[in-house]
This record gives structure tokens, sequence and C-alpha cells, in this order.
DNA sequence: CGTTATCTTTAGGCTGTCTTTAGGCTGACT
DNA sequence: AGTCAGCCTAAAGACAGCCTAAAGATAACG
């Protein structure tokens, strides 16, 4: 069982975001990116995250306007980035439901305390969301009671076969699955006949899910055996 | 609104101690000061303040050791009050238990917005939860109390059964909900036998509520599943 | 290096699901 | 009684998704 925390960055400089997401990772949390306030919004409740740091100069709509959206659906702690010292934005934001604010610069140390402190009491996940509900692995989240799958925030478009038989094999990370533990779990068949189906399927999970599906990562196949999920090795 | 929220000052300064209590009462709060840490600690149990603002150089017992005896009876919001810039105090205070700080000197206006901030979630979890009877989902206005739902201000028209149907599928934003839950949540049925009504409310529902009855961004169906109800949201 | 078993990939037909329309029933209000 | 809104049943058509089958590629093994 994995406590990880999820963290949702928000930002359109993509170069802090990509740096935001290193330090978090480095200190045990899985971090999300995204560029845009909308797409945000979106994304919020198929990845729910833990925690969110909002921009407040974004594209399309800014970052007072995404906390508000946020607020009315989420106790989410929201800590709100801003380049401008101006009190008046920092009032703002705070009104609209952010937790806190930094102001950039900001050293890292400074980003980790509060993210710290903003998550220390959060015992209370609301039941919907958290439990079983979302299985996370790398930039792969697999929503179960959304049945959406997404992958750095897109949608895959799994079919409900292919949900199943992604989250099945998620579930049981590492884990070499048979062929025939495959159709019990997935397709509900008890006694196995032609187990050759499954192939086919897991075939058309990876031209979905996998970067290069000629050299799948996530559902590697083991060879006289069947095949197993594994994570998604680190970043280069 | 009905009830007072009370705030504890720790501050040896007694010209801002007085400053801030007459600030913060002109707000509604109930104001205490306290001029010593060790006093604060003694005087915490008996009066229950809803927050603590917590000077950091203090006489006695600094303001970052008050803040971790405090933390360990207690969650009331903690906000630092320092004169330093300096960004390890600030760490080692939030680490300490702190929920936020503020450096001196500081707007009134900020600091209102700050306790504000801190003290939105922390009265009732539930009361947060099931309060108003008011659902919203962007323009989207669902009010369970008066059984009326709205978008754009306009009055839908919905059906009792076209309503209920909705109120669910919105309560479990995000959640795909099976055609036999929706029977059992909506109809009361329990063992669903016939599924296909659903299918034609659902059809209706989109009628009334969709921009474009043939592209359903809020009801949208989970083929091989049921349905979910999903956020308007930017569309990629 | 050749053989064999296993896995991959493509294609096409079939089944089941979802949509959509139409019509009849029920209960409330007049 | 009569009318009407609202709900359910029924059935057609379109479509997506699943399975079978068969050929091609790759790995294991002697």
């Amino acid at each position: 069982m994995t406590s990880e925390k999820t963290i949702m960055i928000v930002d359109d400089d993509l170069a802090l975001g990509e740096m935001l997401s290193i330090v978090l990772e480095s200190e045990g949390y899985r971090a999300v990116t995204c560029s845009d306030g909308l797409r945000a919004i979106k994304l919020f409740p198929t990845i729910h995250p833990d925690l969110v740091l909002l921009d407040i100069m974004l594209p399309g709509m800014n970052g007072i306007g995404v906390a508000k959206v946020l607020r009315e659906t989420s106790h989410a702690p929201i800590v709100m980035l801003t380049a401008k010292t101006d009190t008046r934005d920092v009032v703002t934001g705070l009104e609209a439901g952010a937790d806190d604010y930094i102001v950039k610069p900001f050293k890292n140390s400074e980003l980790i305390a509060r993210i710290k402190a903003r998550l220390r009491f959060t015992p209370n996940p609301e039941v919907a969301h958290s439990g079983t509900g979302v299985i996370r692995r790398g930039d792969l989240v697999i929503n179960k009671t959304g049945r959406v799958a997404t992958k750095c925030g897109r949608d895959l478009q799994l079919t409900p076969l292919e949900f199943d038989l992604l989250s099945t094999l998620a579930q049981h990370e590492g884990e070499a699955l048979t062929r025939g533990e495959l159709l019990e779990k997935v397709w509900g068949y008890s006694a196995g006949g032609d187990t050759r189906l499954v192939n086919v399927h897991i075939q058309r999970l990876r031209q979905k899910i996998e970067d290069d599906p000629d050299n799948p990562l996530m559902v590697q196949t083991v060879r006289g055996y069947g095949y197993k999920f594994m994570r998604q090795g680190a970043v280069d």
C-alpha cells in the first residue's frame, strides 16, 4: 500500500514545472504537471491530487479562478505561486480558497516545509476519493471509480475490457500472471479454453499505453508464462 | 456566522497586541491577548482558541517551542508572526507545527485574509460537505432543497425523476455509475431487471442540460459500464 | 544453424450495447 | 369524466468492441 501523496503542479513555465516535479519526487511525492488552468480543472477529478501548486499567472483562466473552482468540490490544500509581491494578489488568492502562497523566487527548502505543513493534517480524505479508487504508477493514473485511465494527463480511451485488464495487471505490479489467471480475473472464465485471446488484447492495450509499443515497458511478456506489469524506471 | 471564533494573540509587544485585538474584533472575532509563551501554554486548554497568532520572539519560551507544545494536543491553526525575513525561521516554524507565518510589518488586510483562510475548514468537516444542499458544477446549479436545477441562471425545467437522476450523477462527479446502481439510488429498485429504462431518461436529461445533446459533455456514457457526470471543462 | 514452440500482429465477421423513436399506461389535476 | 404531464415498454438501427482465425516474427533449444 503506497501512502504516497500526489501533488499537481499548475504552471505555464515548463522549465519550472519540471524542476518542481524533480524536487518533489526526490522528497517522496508523486508529481503531475499541467500548464493550463482549464486543463487542471478537468484533470483534477481523475487524478485526485493531495495538494495543488498553482501559479497565479496562467493562460486561459488565472490561478485565482482555478482555485475558486477547485474549492467547490475539494478541500485539497492549494498553494499559490506568484511572481508578484503585491499583497492584493495574495489577499484575493487566499479569499478564493488558497491555503498558502509562496513568492517566486523561493528556496526549495521553504517550499518543501510549507507543503509538509499543509499535508500534515489531512487524515480525513474524502472517502469517495481515496481508498482503492485510484492506482498510480508513474505517469499512469488509473481511476477505478471513474473508469478512466490517463497518462501524463491524457485520457487513454481504453475499452472496458482493456481497462479491466490494465487494472488487474497494475494491481499486481511486478507479479507475473498467467493467461489463465487473467482470463479468470478479467473475463471471469473459470477454466480457460483458448488463451490466445489474451494476447490480442494485451497487444491492443500496449498500443494505447506504451510510448513505444514495439518495446513495451509497462506490460511485459514473461515468455512461457504470461504477462506482468512493471513500473516505469527512473527518469533519465 | 453565529459561532464566534476565538483567536489567541501571543506577543510581548503590548501595543501591537492591542492593535491586533481591535482589528480582529472589528472583524467579528473574539480576541484574547497574552504576552508570554509559558502563559500561553497554560491558558490554551481553558480558552480553546480556534486559532493562535504566535510571535516568534518571546520571553520565556520562544514561539517555535510554544508551537511544538501546542501541536501535541491540538490541531488549531497556528500563524507565526516574525520580524525576520530569514527563511530559516520560517522553515523551522512550519516544521514545528505552524500552519502559516506573516512577516512584520504586515498589512491588516493580509492578516485577515490569512486568518480567514486558516479558519475556513476548521469548524466541522461535515458542514462543508453536506451543508447547503446546493451542488455547483460550473454553470450548472442544483438546488436540492428547492428541487430546482438551473444552468446559467435559467431553469432547466426538469421532471422529478430527471432531477433525481441529475442530482445523483452530479453528486458522484467523475465516478462512473452502472445502470443498476442508478436504478437503486434513483428508482429504489433493489435488484434491477431491465436497465434499459435508464437509457431513455439519460437521453431525455441530456436533451435538457447539454448544449449539444449529440455530443454530451456533462453526462457521459461509459461504454460497457454505465454513465458518469463530468464537469464542463476545456475540450482538447 | 535449423527446428520448434511461443508470441505478435492483422483482418473480418459477429455479438452485444447504446441510441433513438414511438406508443401506451398511470396518476394528478381540473 | 377528461386532460395532460410524466414514466415505462418495446423495437429498430447504428456502432463499438470482442472473438476467431491465420500468417508473420521472435525467442528458446538441441
